[in-house]
DNA sequence: TGTAATTATATGATATATCAATTATATTTA
DNA sequence: TAAATATAATTGATATATCATATAATTACA
């Protein structure tokens, strides 16, 4: 059987680096106190910079199916990060309002998250990022070409 | 507030890629008609390769939580894929035995792998790939150097 | 040798993911 | 305008993930 062991792969080591990212991430997270997961916090985000994205705008911007946002939109609310009210205009719609609990832990996680982003890319050269970047486009672009249905 | 959309960055790309390359698997797996994850099926070449591996061990193979490959072996079980033994000289341990059914997936499937690997990566200049997966590293040792905890 | 520490596996809680189906509302179009 | 279609959000089912804890068995060591 002809079967290259998954850690002698690149799909692995993808695998393992985002895997081990998402640690980092978390973990300078969990750090400031605050309980929120780093999706959480990134939907977040989103919506404090443009309050009028939907939520299938929103599962656009960052990523992930519009199912997953609605139960991360349950969680911020349960936490008391966000409102969520109906659109008067169009009923189907949800506004999305940050609380101001939740501006505030905004505010204080952004610069939390631009450290351990920079922490993650020490030592490696912009030009490499650049071009893994490109690579990594390439890669996507042939998966979407490559579906069978 | 200066913050990169997630768009922007080498970190969402990376999350981008890693989520489309599996559905490409997924996807060409489905297409055989067998009933098994990509994830599931990746767990069970390793003991097909490695039947003496523990669950422990194979967590480390495939980069994944105990815990999960726990639950993996319990669904290649109920899909009677495996069998899961008590080892005689340990009974800690529990041996697992591919099914003859298993077996024949896994000698089936493998050849699909190779093949949407090879799609993913189409036109890509494997000197390319060597410089992503030393960039990888680089980005996963200072994940874990950076840990807090 | 008996107790402590370690190891292997399993399981409960929770978060996230996808897919499919549902509900409600808006929009299109025949 | 009524019926068909599309859209927005929710929810159920299932798979996976992590973390913490539990259980049982083995190994280390005082």
């Amino acid at each position: 059987m002809d079967f290259t062991l998954p850690r002698n792969t690149i799909f692995y080591e993808l695998e393992r680096t985002i895997k081990l990212y998402r640690k980092l991430s978390q973990d300078h997270i969990d750090q400031t106190g605050y309980d929120v997961s780093v999706n959480q916090l990134i939907l977040l985000i989103q919506i404090v910079k443009n309050p009028k994205l939907t939520q299938v705008e929103l599962s656009e911007v960052i990523f992930k199916d519009f199912a997953s946002i609605a139960r991360m939109v349950d969680l911020l609310v349960k936490k008391d990060f966000l409102k969520r009210t109906e659109n008067p205009k169009d009923r189907r719609k949800k506004d999305l309002i940050p609380t101001p609990k939740g501006i505030k832990m905004v505010n204080e996680l952004v610069p939390v998250i631009n450290n351990y982003r920079a922490l993650a890319l020490k030592g490696i050269d912009p030009d490499e990022v650049a071009k893994t970047l490109k690579l990594l486009e390439t890669l996507a672009d042939n998966c979407i070409t490559n579906f069978k249905d």
